[in-house]
DNA sequence: CCAATCTCAGAAGTACTGAAATGG
DNA sequence: CCCATTTCAGTATTTCTGAGATTG
């Protein structure tokens, strides 16, 4: 008759003793890491609703505004799912959707200055974050990941661009 | 009136154009290649059922069988998730749980020959993705990235193992 | 008529929480 | 009485699918 005690359920903290075959297999391990990443940055991230909210206000900021296929595009969203993210950002005041007048399918999304200060300020808490999970790092080492990891995002969407030959 | 056309929603595949904030932030890569690694997956797999059945048969293999709780602690999975998994590989006729004999309140989770089959099957199939999944690397870049994120995820469990000096 | 855009509604997979029931 | 184990039910979050409505 427990009532509230359960020791340790799973614990994202909890170490984990992974079978030989996992240990070293690339998807074991970006799952394993992303899903770590994802619950430091959530202790370090404030003012994120949800995840891809930086990376739409950054793309807003970055590359001004767009509408939103072109968005989701962009960021390989989900066009629907675009839809009620920009509803938050815009009932937060971040980001602001208007009608588009060359073209009435569309919608502009501009970010708004509210929108780039909280932009900076989860800037901030991410990088704080990135610190913690790549502790275990050091700076050459953190240099050759990101590159390694970079290269392989570069080099998968290349080959999604262009058919094979 | 677009019937079934949505020429590209989002597309698994799709290139996206992450913004500058984004294209060398761990976090994003490790999200981003961690996606791309369980679409590659899947692709190839056929025998899976979940994602997490490969881990369940590798360790049971591995370490021989085990209570749901070691099970749970050694791949830090939620104890109520496995009910619903061990229920899939029990009915698939993939592991067999019996109750404990010593400790009445444990089940003993065993794999059984159909198990060891598929575990093998499905071994192949995720090395096949992985080749797939690493193709923009060399052999050289590949075990530097290998080492670098098990070395992550060892310094992680044993910060976590051993709380604060 | 076809293509593109925005929107809504719902399915599916996964992760996490709380609690009940049994047993040590 | 307290702790551990299995199980169930419910919540939350994310992703994907299908379709409707408007406009080019």
């Amino acid at each position: 008759m427990a009532k509230s005690n359960d020791s340790a359920r799973s614990a994202p903290w909890a170490p984990a003793d992974p079978p030989e075959r996992l240990r070293r297999l690339p998807s074991w391990l970006l799952n394993h890491l992303a899903g770590r990443s994802n619950r430091i940055v959530a202790t370090y991230v404030e003012h994120l609703g949800r995840r891809s909210d930086y990376a739409v206000l950054a793309s807003l900021d970055e590359t001004g505004p767009a509408s939103q296929a072109e968005l989701a595009r962009r960021l390989a969203i989900d066009r629907g799912d675009l839809v009620g993210l920009l509803n938050r950002l815009n009932d937060e005041g971040l980001a602001e959707r208007r009608p588009d007048p060359d073209d009435r399918r569309r919608n502009v999304i501009t970010i708004t200055a509210a929108g780039r200060r909280t932009l900076v300020a989860i800037g901030r808490d991410i990088q704080a974050a990135q610190d913690e999970l790549l502790a275990p790092l050091n700076a050459a080492q953190r240099a050759t990941l990101i590159d390694l990891l970079q290269h392989m995002v570069d080099h998968h969407h290349a080959e999604a661009a262009e058919p094979p030959a």
